[in-house]
DNA sequence: CGACTATATCGACAGATGTCAATATACGGG
DNA sequence: CCCGTATATTGACATCTGTCGATATAGTCG
């Protein structure tokens, strides 16, 4: 097994978990059950964090409501209205909690959603 | 309709809610169907804030998993560690995010999960 | 009333976060 | 090979956030 330093975990489960056509796991069960341990809530925190924005909201919106459910910085650059490092560093903060991936076609880099990333953080919010 | 400028929008809600028996409404549709307005990400990233910190998400799940399903500021300042000018900010913030409530009986403030909180929060997550 | 307890608020402070301009890197085309 | 374009990284900066100790507020019980 190749150590992959330059990933996150979440970033290199989200590749793993492309790898294999599987859908990202729950960080833990629902918070209503029984009291989630600190070190689940530290990792749960993390990925509500990377949601947390607005414009990272719009970002992810805009990726998976669009036409083949992919876009490139330059299509997001306009529509959030922020300079391009900005959409680049909320990009690569969505990308490493794994709730986007990134592939480059020559110069462009494009962003899909990870398939059931967004149910993975809801899934402990739901009671049942 | 008497105006309540101490409580936030969430929180007069979450009130008007508990009043009603309702259930807290989801702030938009699916993030995935069409791309999310900015007003919207705005108002969903508030609430997706107040829960992306690990002391919150543990208070949180800690009161929703105690008997009764309440808990008062004495019983949750040891299990968090933290000290209770600390512990009463944090419960502040999931207040008037509309997802904890909070009655005063005596000298105790008793806090409680509003009924559907989280799952409207999770509601814009998950794709259908 | 007066002491004690539970909670909230205030002020301060270190560290995280969002933003931009400037710059670096990488790729494709003439 | 050099230029133009797309993206990433860096450095700087203002603001927000989490934390604490000190203090204020409010309720209980002698």
């Amino acid at each position: 097994m190749i150590e992959l330093p330059l990933l996150s975990r979440d970033a290199a489960e989200a590749e793993a978990v492309a790898a294999a056509g599987a859908a990202p796991a729950a960080c833990c069960g629902p918070l209503t059950r029984e009291a989630i341990t600190a070190p689940e809530a530290d990792v749960f925190a993390r990925k509500l964090k990377a949601l947390a924005d607005p414009v990272r909201l719009r970002l992810v919106s805009i990726v998976a409501a669009s036409e083949g459910q992919e876009a490139c910085v330059c299509d997001l650059t306009e529509p959030v209205g922020l300079s391009q490092p900005t959409v680049s560093h909320h990009l690569k903060i969505l990308t490493e909690a794994g709730i986007l991936s990134r592939t480059k076609r020559g110069t462009w880099a494009y962003f899909r959603l990870v398939p059931g990333a967004l149910e993975a953080i809801a899934a402990p919010l739901v009671s049942v």
